[in-house]
RNA sequence: GGAGAGAUGGCUGAGUGGUCGAAAGCGGCCGCCUGCUAAGCGGUUGUAGGGGUGUUAAGCCCUUACCCCGGGUUCGAAUCCCGGUCUCUCCGCCA
């Protein structure tokens, strides 16, 4: 969330940031006005407060019984007034974070201003798309003439946008996860967190899922667990309520985990295949910076992105999202896009296999994630960033589909083969 | 899931109704001392909110809240009561 004090010492500036997103600016008087009523509550109650608190230590030194009655009876009706004044201000403190938990984080100032993603801007192509001989066919109809894709089946078993992965197939991708993983720990120096898929609620908020998003999630109500749309949320929280050693910064996380949405949107031509399902695992990465390093750290999650498709020879590109296209958490954000040469309409579709955003200290704030710059020195936020590294069932399509050969078959990519046995070919 | 024990500051750990934001030790920081190092000596050392005073700085002053979380009792709660969470031990179950 945004820090109170910025809004209240240079409204205009957040509301002009508000508004470049698309936000409604008038969002920053009803804050301030509801902050104001918070902070008068809550002066006025401390001041009954200290009022008890000296009142009572003079019941504790009174020597005489009557006047301690008298005394008591005083502060017996001052609790009372407390008491109110406590249930006003919690209520005020209630309202004020609703409203702020609701406001989108505000973009850097290098972000092109824009109305919607056809404002974004390109900002690099890498490697060329490959020329086909033949009419390329898309994942769909590959995996199911080789066996290794059983869209039908993971329908039956689980309803519309579940699918199953068979034989070579789900040996590809697990592949390609044990790939993705050794790439950022090894080469880009990340450490691999295993975590759960399952989280509380607090933790999606610190996140920004939630309060805004949770249509998009399944939740257990039976233990008040939710299912976790992306490795994001549990290892972003992995500091919640931390103060981190700045001599440690930058932490770099890599993790690799199922991650499950609701996607309440009605099935269409556009997600044919395993484009968009409700369930899918990716390998994400997740940075904690100190600010000064934050704008650098993310070129460099975009590099390292980036690198899975260079690594296995996938041409991509990344975008840039102008303010109307940026998420409700993001202040700056690339998509790393691949070539899926048979996905869409008219022959190939770019296809968003990462998105890496910082979230300035955004996140930071809602989840309680501080550093101490060095000893002895005031706690600052720390900032957050995340990106994908990338997601799989993408980079499954843009494999299959890139590496196909003329007779149906799949030329497995030279730096999966390690992890698949040796294997050259699928089919 | 059943029974029992527990949760206090960065850590260890005292504290069973007021003099406790909290002893002591360790660690950290500042200074002193010592050829160096180690040891020693002195001081200092939680987080957040509100108000005041500074340049909407640093600093300083006042004040509130926080001893796992939420309620309650009381003039007053780390301390008493209730509910919950988590941890540990034993039993059960299980990959």
């Amino acid at each position: 969330m945004l820090d109170i004090r910025l809004i209240r010492e240079q409204p205009d500036q957040v509301k002009a940031g508000l508004a470049s997103l698309g936000a409604d600016p008038a969002l920053v008087d009803q804050l301030l006005s509801l902050d104001e009523d918070r902070r008068r509550t809550e002066g006025e109650v401390s001041e009954m407060r200290a009022r008890r608190n000296s009142g009572s230590k003079e019941i504790g030194k009174a020597r005489d019984n009557e006047q301690r009655e008298a005394m008591k009876s005083e502060m017996r009706a001052l609790g009372d007034e407390i008491s109110a004044g406590e249930a006003r201000l919690k209520q005020a403190e209630a309202d004020q974070q609703t409203l702020l938990l609701d406001i989108p984080n505000l973009p850097l100032a290098g972000v092109p201003v824009g109305a919607d993603d056809r404002e974004n801007i390109v900002v690099r192509n890498v490697g060329e798309p490959r020329v086909f001989d033949f009419t390329p066919k898309p994942h769909w109809e590959l995996g199911a003439a080789l066996g290794i894709l059983d869209i039908e089946r993971g329908t039956k078993i689980s309803g519309s946008r579940f699918y199953v992965l068979k034989g070579a197939g789900a040996a590809l991708q697990r592949a390609l996860i044990a790939f993705m993983l050794d790439l950022h720990v090894r080469k880009h120096g990340y450490t691999e967190i295993y975590p759960p898929a399952v989280v509380k609620e607090q933790c999606l908020v610190g996140t920004g899922n939630l309060p805004k998003f949770g249509d998009n999630l399944y939740r257990d109500i039976e233990d008040d667990l939710w299912l976790i749309p992306t490795a994001e949320v549990p290892v972003t929280n992995l500091h919640r309520e931390e103060i981190l050693d700045g001599a440690q910064l930058p932490i770099k996380y890599v993790a690799y985990s199922p991650c499950f949405r609701r996607e309440q949107m009605s099935a269409g031509r556009d997600v044919r295949g395993i484009k968009r399902g409700h369930q899918f695992d990716k390998v994400e990465m997740v940075k904690f910076v100190t600010p000064e390093t934050s704008e650098a750290e993310l070129a460099a999650l975009v590099d390292n992105a980036e690198d899975v498709c260079r690594e296995l020879g996938l041409a991509h590109r990344v975008i840039q999202m102008c303010t109307g296209d940026l998420s409700f958490v993001a202040a700056v954000k690339y998509d790393v896009e691949l070539w899926a040469p048979a996905c869409g309409d008219n022959g190939g579709e770019w296809l968003e296999v990462s998105s890496c955003s910082c979230f300035t200290d955004y996140q930071a704030r809602r989840a309680g994630i501080r550093y101490r710059p060095a000893p002895g020195v005031k706690p600052e936020f720390v900032h957050t960033l995340n990106g994908s590294g990338l997601a799989l069932p993408r980079t499954l399509i843009g494999v299959i589909e890139n590496y196909q050969n003329e007779d149906g078959s799949i030329t497995v990519p030279e730096p999966l083969r390690g992890y698949m046995g040796g294997m050259e070919k699928i089919g």
